[in-house]
DNA sequence: AACCATCACAACCGCTGTATT
DNA sequence: GAATACAGCGGTTGTGATGGT
């Protein structure tokens, strides 16, 4: 347990912690470190009930608690506070993790302000042991340009996609008794919604989620909410270098935006049913017809199954034909 | 069943900025 | 202005849970 480490290093942590104060912890005593006990969180909570946050110090002291102020702080603002948020991160709050972090980077506690309930700390968590990884697997710094387009024009296109998907299946049973809507409807349905996630507003950083309202794209990739053709893909296409870059497999490009026609109700379509999606996908489909055998490495290669997880809907983003596609962006680098 | 690897997350550490004396 | 105390931030680590062999 994280007693015994807490125990054994105390003292060294003492004579180097330089927020904590040598009265500080003559006013406490000996302290107690690692996972905190239900008692203890309990005298946290009446304490600051009682007489609210703040002064973590003496207000540990008071509590009767043997902990330093910033460990109280720190189980307060991360665990005990009411209006933490637990649970899995959304899609929503992924995208506006991604598209923050792009703003902002390891600005951690700035970025939580605008996730409500959420926690810096939660925040890095995420940041670390998802997107990290994916970045370690495609064997490319997460600080990288590469990393940083493949967020931009692949994650997030997705991340919005899965988005509109359950937003349009939720429209679906909810605004019609049909068992099935036409085509058309869905893909209707799924034009409304893409304004879910239009915009992070420039001042507040708030998420703006106006359906319908046109409120603009900072995302630079509401693109995909249409259906993505040669003459339409130009204009994002010439602003940005990636997209550039993209232009020998435009062809993919172009289908690989076409959002499939989603009959699924289940939100998690996309990566529940990987074959259904591939499938769905005009031009992913012709990869494997450019004699790329992707199903080879998925069987061979252990290192990509990350991407076939299905155990956290948040991770599976991505296919064996994006993988193909950033191994070749990122051998071209 | 036992072992090992990996993951997720709570908690800690060290540092910095700010307020107070 | 210097010293001290406090709050907060970002990075790191330890541990339990989980899954694979």
């Amino acid at each position: 347990m994280m007693d015994v480490k807490g125990n054994s290093n105390s003292n060294s942590n003492r004579n180097s912690s330089s927020s904590t104060t040598q009265s500080d912890e003559e006013m406490m005593g000996d302290l107690r470190r690692g996972p905190w006990t239900v008692e203890e969180d309990f005298k946290l909570i009446n304490y600051i009930a009682t007489h609210g946050e703040g002064r973590w110090n003496f207000l540990a002291f008071r509590a009767g608690l043997k902990r330093t102020g910033k460990s109280c702080r720190l189980r307060w603002l991360n665990y005990l506070r009411p209006d933490v948020r637990r649970g899995n991160i959304t899609l929503e709050e992924q995208l506006m993790i991604l598209e923050l972090h792009s703003r902002w980077g390891n600005r951690w506690s700035k970025i939580a302000q605008h996730l409500p309930g959420r926690t810096d700390n939660e925040i890095k968590n995420y940041w670390r042991t998802r997107v990290q990884k994916h970045a370690k697997q495609l064997k490319c710094d997460v600080n990288s340009k590469q990393f940083k387009d493949t967020m931009r024009y692949l994650w997030m296109p997705r991340l919005i996609e899965r988005i509109q998907a359950a937003a349009a299946a939720t429209n679906t049973t909810t605004t019609s008794t049909a068992k099935s809507a036409s085509p058309a409807a869905t893909v209707s349905a799924a034009a409304t919604n893409h304004h879910i996630i239009n915009n992070i507003d420039g001042g507040s950083g708030n998420l703006i989620m106006a359906h319908g309202v046109n409120v603009g794209n900072d995302f630079g990739v509401s693109h995909v909410t249409q259906s993505y053709t040669p003459e339409n893909s130009s204009t994002a296409a010439s602003s940005d270098s990636f997209a550039t870059q993209v232009s020998p497999v435009s062809d993919m490009t172009t289908d690989y935006y076409h959002i499939p026609v989603n009959h699924n109700p289940n939100p998690d379509y996309f990566q529940a049913g990987q074959v259904g999606y591939s499938e769905s996908m005009i031009s992913p489909t012709g990869y494997f017809n450019q004699g790329l055998d992707f199903q080879a490495m998925e069987h061979n290669n252990n290192n990509n199954q990350w991407l076939m997880d299905s155990g956290d809907t948040s991770d599976n983003l991505w296919n064996p034909e994006d993988i193909w596609f950033l191994q070749q962006q990122l051998n071209n680098m």
